[in-house]
DNA sequence: CCATATACCTGGCAGC
DNA sequence: TGCTGCCAGGTATATG
């Protein structure tokens, strides 16, 4: 579920509320997709001092390290000034001054992990070949352009990939390839400088709409407050097998990339 | 270096 | 009602 669009809605629902908290206890439960890395009581007594984003990473900077959270497929995250009793799939609870953060993953492919800093193991490792943030000014059409170039495998495993640009999965990667008009078998490589330009600008647009619309509740997102998205209600591509293609009336096609679906207008799409 | 397949885990749904 | 198979927002890892 949680692309960036909803990794980010996430984190302006909480951050500036857990801001400034102590943390007074930390509850682990069932196993994650990787573990915390040290004991729960080494958090206990940190303050939180701000949450970032790189990614689909949230980094919660605290006074000696930082807690690196990821929603995997099925996570979510919770802030309360207080939780009810665990359910079966909420598997942490960071509890603090100011409210618990708990974590809420079905199929735990999500992770808590715990780094001294972001530059040494286990966050580098996790977050040390991570492509360029597309909402920021560092998002260059140059270096987009240089990292499309060296790729020979079609755009849309290639925007998945979260080596060139990060933040684009499954939905938005079908999205902006819709919205810049480009089939998404083509190989990278082969894209043509205003067609990347297209890209660039599409894939910025994309994310940062669904940005404001609260990030796509397909089946269960919502945010640390509790709210559901509403970017799926508006996608052209994605989930509309069969459908009417909203501009041209051709009907979207699904095909698999890499073990994924893809959706797209054949019509609309054609290089 | 690059591309692709596999694995992780659970729930929901279509079909029988 | 219950079973089976397939599908789902991600990504580290192994393999070619």
């Amino acid at each position: 579920m949680p692309e960036l669009p909803e990794v980010e809605v996430t984190r302006l629902s909480f951050a500036s509320r857990i801001a400034g908290a102590r943390v007074s206890a930390l509850h682990m439960g069932k196993p994650l997709r990787w573990p915390l890395g040290v004991s729960p009581t080494v958090l206990v007594g940190q303050t939180v001092l701000r949450v970032r984003r790189r990614g689909k990473y949230l980094l919660l900077d605290m006074d000696h390290g930082v807690l690196l959270l990821h929603l995997g497929m099925s996570g979510s995250l919770n802030f309360a000034p207080t939780q009810g009793p665990a359910g079966k799939h909420d598997h942490m609870d960071l509890v603090t001054t100011l409210g618990v953060l708990r974590l809420h993953d079905p199929r735990r492919f999500g992770a808590a992990v715990w780094s001294e800093s972001e530059h040494h193991e286990p966050a580098l490792k996790l977050l040390g070949k991570l492509g360029m943030e597309p909402l920021t000014d560092g998002f260059e059409l140059k270096l987009f352009q240089q990292g499309l170039k060296k790729r020979s495998a079609p755009i849309k495993q290639v925007l998945l990939a979260g080596d060139v640009v990060v933040g684009v999965g499954n939905i938005y990667a079908s999205e902006a390839l819709f919205l810049s008009c480009i089939r998404p078998t083509v190989k990278a490589q082969k894209l043509s400088g205003p067609r990347v330009a297209k890209l660039h600008t599409a894939i910025r647009q994309v994310l940062a709409r669904a940005v404001e619309q609260g990030g796509s509740s397909l089946k269960d997102f919502v945010s640390a407050e509790g709210n559901t998205g509403y970017f799926q209600l508006e996608a052209s591509v994605y989930g509309r097998t069969g459908l009417p293609c909203r501009v041209c009336g051709t009907a979207i096609k699904q095909i698999v990339q890499g073990q994924r679906s893809t959706f797209f207008c054949p019509a609309c799409q054609k290089l």
